[in-house]
This record gives C-alpha cells, structure tokens and sequence, in this order.
DNA sequence: GTCTATAGGGGGATAGAC
DNA sequence: GTCTATCCCCCTATAGAC
C-alpha cells in the first residue's frame, strides 16, 4: 500500500507505547501501573499519551487482542497440518513456551489480568479465546487416545487443565536470552509430561 | 490461658472480617479491592475497619502469614517422617492439594498477590518461605534420585517449577464442594507426573 | 505530538460522637 | 464496636496552548 510510510510512523510510536506499557503491566500489574508510569517509562507526561490511546483500558485491550490473533493463527497452523496426535500435542507445547520467550509481557498479562478484565464487556474475547483454546486441546488429546499414542485411563478435562496451567505458568520465572532456553524447558517439560518422573 | 475467652471473642470477629477479606482479595485483587467493598461485606462502614486493623496492608498480611505458618508446619511434619522419598512427594502434593480445598482464598491471593507484595519490605517473609519451599522440594527430589525412585536424567530444578507450579496454579480453577475432590485431582496429577501420559 | 493545567472522582485513613 | 464526617492524596481523563 502506497499510504504504508506515514501510517507505519504513527503506527510505530503506537508499538512502541504499547511495548513499554505492556512491560509495565506485566510486571507490577495492569491496576498497580498508572498512566503517570507509562507515561514517565516513555519519556512523556501522562496527558500525552492520551493522544494516542482513548484509555488505559485500550491499551491493554490493543496488547492482549494483537497477541491472542497471533497466538491463535499459530494453533490453527499446527492442528491443520498433517502431523499425528502425538506430534501435534508436542507442537503445541513448544509453541506454547516459544510464545512466552516471544511475548512474555503479554502471556504475563493474560495470565495475571484475564480475570479482573473478564468482568468487563470490552474484553469478553478473552473468555472466548479461553474456550477456543480448550477446544483445541481436548481434540488433541481425544484424538491421541483413540490413536493409541496417550493412556486411556486419562482424565481428559483434567489433563488438558494440567497441560494448560504448567504451560503458561513458567511465564513467571523464565526469562527471556538466559543460559535456559525455551526449547530446552519444553523438552524437558514434555519428557515428564509424556513420561513421568518416575524410575 | 483465663484471658482466652475475652480475647477469642474480640479475636473471632478479626477472623470474620479477615475471611471477608481474604474472600475479596482472591476474586478481585488487593488492589481492586477497597475497604468499603470489604466493609460493605461486612455490613459495616468503611471507618469502622480501622478499629480491628491498621490498615488494608496489615489485613493481607495477617491473612497471608497465618495461612503460611499452617503450611509450613505440615511440611515439616512430612518431612520429618519416616516415608521413603517417593512417598514423601506423593504426600507433599495431596498436603498441597488440601491446601487449596481449605484456603482457597489463602492460596489464591498468594498466587496472585506475591509478586507485587513482595516489593514491600514488610513482606519479606514472602520470599523467605518461597526459599524454604524450594528447600524442602529439591531435598526431596535429590533423595528420590539418589534412592533410585525416580529418573537420574531429571533436571532437579526444573522439576521442582514444574511441580510446584502445576499443584499451586489449580487454584485458578478448583472449587470446594463440587464433585471433583481435591483428592481425586492430586490422585491424577500424580499419575501424570510419575508415569506421564503416553501410553 | 507533547506540554500546561486542571477537572472530577475514588481511594485509604483519621477524629470524635454514640 | 460502629457511625458520622471528612481530609488529603493520587488516579484517570480532558481542554487548549505550543
């Protein structure tokens, strides 16, 4: 698109706002941040940001969406792709973790703020998001059952909320460019997740 | 003691207004959480809180601490049994488990609130039971290992995140009184993490 | 696109009456 | 032990100058 330059500069400042709030909200929460943090984060008094964002609502709202549109295009690429359950379940495993390494203010954000922010009508999204997840995954594990590759004795719902939460809650202690990488936690996650821990 | 009567009697009303508030700050947050919503609870005015508390800090506070110190002890009464090391982590998961069954609200608001608490200096104790917490998993882990209970090829300290973790977070999802008892959830997760899914 | 200035509301907390 | 009344601060958001 010819309109592409101008409207990627403003668009640029927007991103770069959004990363710095973003950063914010993941770390010390989204009601514990102020608007006078981000705004100090970014080198700007907090009337100025309203320039750009109607409210601080929007700029998490912005965060989250464009982060979960990603995030679920991802899923979609592996459940459409040829590969068996097995695989399929430990795609979306490393995906997952990646996904952290990638975005790791916004999975914080999500984890930590979905269910204050779910009480407001703007965000139902993220409860359907939250639904479209788990439906993914129950067909991943139904489907690794009936294909032999999972133990049939598996509490699927349970499994799948176990899966979930151990995911998505190393988001709290991993850190992104250290000695441990995110391929080398979900390697290790999915040896015990598909193994045990047991001798 | 003589005195207890008097003093349980002033005493039952802090653990009321306490269990109130613990209620509050699981569902909504510290911070989304005013003292008029917990007087409002409490089916008195906001002024009238102050008389049994500092302030909303000391309320966490109080209701973090007690939860900790039961905790603990019951840790301390594990590992100084006489179980082997695979029984010993078999018991510290369904004592985590109880946990969440009988505070709930203790355990969700430490999940929730520890990392923005913790900033405080008031707080410290946070991060030193974390430290102690972690002692007594790795103490663990290391003795199964060495005992031969579970595999020598186990990264100890991702282990220990790994079950810490996925036991804490359920939290999140887990009601008392349903159907699903806490014991049949630790009963679960227990064969996942010791024997894995696959098949 | 940012600043100055400020409105308007809600928050934690206090003092003293009852 | 609770209520009345209120202080003071900080918060989000706005209006208009530059």
């Amino acid at each position: 698109m010819s309109a592409a330059t101008p409207a990627e500069g403003a668009n640029s400042r927007r991103v770069e706002l959004l990363h710095i709030a973003a950063g914010l909200f993941a770390e010390k929460g989204f009601k514990n941040t102020t608007v006078r943090d981000i705004a100090d984060a970014s080198g700007i008094l907090s009337g100025s940001l309203y320039h750009h964002f109607d409210s601080k609502e929007s700029m998490v709202d912005e965060i989250l969406s464009t982060f979960q549109d990603e995030l679920f295009a991802a899923y979609d690429a592996v459940l459409t792709s040829d590969l068996d359950a097995r695989a399929k379940i430990e795609q979306c495993v490393r995906l997952s973790f990646e996904a952290i390494d990638k975005h790791p203010h916004e999975v914080a954000i999500f984890q930590n703020e979905a269910a204050y922010l779910g009480t407001f009508e703007r965000f139902d999204y993220l409860a359907e998001r939250n639904a479209q997840s788990r439906a993914v995954w129950i067909t991943l594990l139904d489907d690794g059952v009936r294909s032999g590759a999972l133990r049939s004795d598996l509490d699927i719902e349970l499994t799948y909320r176990f899966i979930r939460d151990t995911v998505w809650v190393a988001v709290k202690w991993y850190r992104p460019g250290r000695k441990l990488t995110h391929e080398a936690i979900a390697a290790q996650y999915l040896t015990i997740l598909l193994d045990g821990i047991s001798q």
